[in-house]
DNA sequence: ATGAGCATCTTAATTGATTAAGATACGACG
DNA sequence: CGTCGTATCTTAATCAATTAAGATGCTCAT
């Protein structure tokens, strides 16, 4: 059953291979970073000896202490950093840059940009530059700026780095024309991290976050104003606050909403994942979708097409997200600051 | 909209720290790493000048080199880098690993495993240890090895090292027994890299992977035990090979095997993913689940509970095993070996 | 023969921290 | 008053590499 394998001994270093082989060690460090530096049966010997005496090249720390760069790169998360693990439109993100990266052999260091981190052991130091995924405290980000090191953001943008961003607005302004027009009856939101609240509640103006370059403000802004262009107004009693883009968050604010009077016969949703929950809800109280309920989603996660009935919803191009933000670290794209477009895409759950 | 900071100067060193302050290095160091080494007064006016000049704290890789440690736990994925974060249950598993690693202020490297990196740049030897989940190649293995540090394996095992793993067989072994026994009709396996093949194939014996270890060479025998043992024999070329688990793939996997003739009436397959899109394919096909097709999954992923029909699966404790992993790594736990258990859950795809 | 040019290898300075051991000063105590 | 302990700070060796500059020997053209 179990593999067995030679154990290892004790740790080497360059400077023993050198002694080993009665070499300097700088003909040993140019055996792995330099061959046109010394001959070509040197080197091959050097390696082969290397390799059976269970040396596996540089210490990375000491040559990146010597070179200044890691071959790392810190990806900082909002939010927890089991969070990103667990988010679908995340972990498409990841997974873009994780295609480009591995491609240069850059490794990626996730990182949580949580703001309650007591005493950060600063290991941020290792990477060679940041690509930082939605907005940290005003305190983090100076934190990163003052590393001095490359930055692309996304989903924000910060004066004077590259920044990746979709177009939040206009993808839910064209969601909420069609399903608004398409609707017969009372609209209702469900929306995300629209304020600092910790719970599922309605929301009122005054509460709602300022900053215009949050996201999920933008959807907000543009559900509001492309039902108004179709002849709906949607009070702020109409929309509900999720702390968290989960399954469970979605189901209890869908259930709420659902069993309110009136009942609404289209829900606008801030992600898919809450939308996927608000068909569950219905589905247990005995809603048909869409006859008796219309839903739209935002992102078109992978499960949005493959489940039934299918989504409508907004789609974002995740995984471009973080391939473009990769391209964009490594220098191999002429722009630096990226508006990607969203794109209505019509289903079953609001023909 | 773009938010502004204050743009980055210069690096910092520790020594100029020192130097400006009119103290010496090992103070400065002190003053960030042992407090009580100094007073209480200097070590706050140290701090202060130290955040106001934008010095956030000695360089990592320099006190790595000294220290020898890094923070930094190494994550190897068998596969594609890209694949752990699109695969439910390698998210599982990484959110199980980042809520303990988050909480003890270690950072998760995440490696790729793949054994065709041509000239890797060895800073695996960044990490201050490995947790590798799912069998590398021999080679790969040897390497992490010899590089002397804390190993923990997860999905398969090593000699002397602690493991952490599941009971395939016998949650195969429920699952089929419960399933065939239900079923009244020809059962086909949807199998998950049974063989080197890149493809979907049906099986030959010979061509099988003959470790035991691998995880779904365990499940293989766990089905046709189970059908053996309420009566049923299920003959190898019943068995699908599917060479990833994604959605794709077992939607073609399972329009084929529904389109052969004798139709199966029972599907077992290897992943909750392959089941779900099998279910697709049935819808596709006309067949209700279960009337007409029954579907048995494992893994129990969130998704298993939340479409529609339900799906009857084999549970396994993916993130426990993240965490139990995680903490094992830590020495946080007294076992070396744990084997965790699996639960069939039985729901409407195959009641 | 001579020196230029080249391939090949070595010397030694450097990177930015940590930390054991040593220096200094101050108060307490016999 | 001498000395011992303690608190506080400094000196300097060390970690494991990289790399510019220097040394050595060899070929080849003049």
């Amino acid at each position: 059953m179990a593999r067995k394998v030679k154990k290892a001994t004790v740790k080497l270093t360059l400077k023993d291979m050198a002694n080993r082989l009665g070499v300097s060690t700088a003909t040993v460090s140019n055996a792995f970073n330099r061959p046109n530096q010394l001959s070509r049966d040197l080197r091959e010997q050097i390696l082969k000896e290397c390799h059976s005496s269970g040396y596996h090249g540089p210490n990375a720390a000491a040559r990146s202490l010597r070179t200044g760069k890691t071959g790392i790169i810190g990806v900082f998360i909002s939010n927890y950093l089991a969070y990103s693990f667990r988010d679908p439109v995340a972990q498409q993100f990841l997974q873009g840059l994780a295609e480009v990266f591995e491609e240069s052999d850059y490794s990626m260091l996730v990182m949580p940009s949580r703001d309650h981190v007591k005493q950060s052991h600063g290991y941020e130091s290792f990477v060679d530059g940041f690509i930082i995924y939605g907005p940290p405290q005003e305190q983090s980000l100076q934190r990163l700026i003052d590393m001095c090191k490359s930055i692309v953001t996304v989903d924000f943008e910060v004066d004077g780095y590259p920044a990746v961003n979709i177009d939040n607005y206009e993808g839910a302004l064209e969601c909420a024309r069609h399903a608004v027009a398409a609707a017969d009856g009372p609209v209702t939101v469900l929306g995300l991290r629209l304020l600092e609240a910790n719970r599922i509640c309605r929301i009122q103006a005054e509460e709602l976050f300022d900053a215009e370059s949050i996201i999920t403000i933008q959807r907000l802004h543009g559900f509001i104003d492309g039902a108004r262009e179709v002849g709906t107004e949607i009070p702020y009693r109409q929309v509900f606050q999720i702390p968290d883009n989960t399954h469970e968050f979605g189901y209890l604010a869908a259930k709420e909403a659902l069993t309110r009077s009136p009942r609404p016969r289209l829900l606008l949703c801030m992600s898919d994942r809450i939308a996927l929950a608000a068909m569950q809800a219905a589905r247990h109280l005995g809603l048909r979708v869409p006859e008796d309920l219309r839903v739209t989603g935002f992102d078109d996660i992978p499960e949005a097409s493959t489940q039934h009935p299918t989504l409508t919803t907004v789609h974002q191009p995740s995984i471009d997200k973080g391939r473009i933000a990769a391209e964009i670290y490594q220098g191999r794209r002429p722009e630096k600051n990226v508006l990607l477009p969203t794109e209505l895409i019509i289903r079953e759950s609001c023909p």
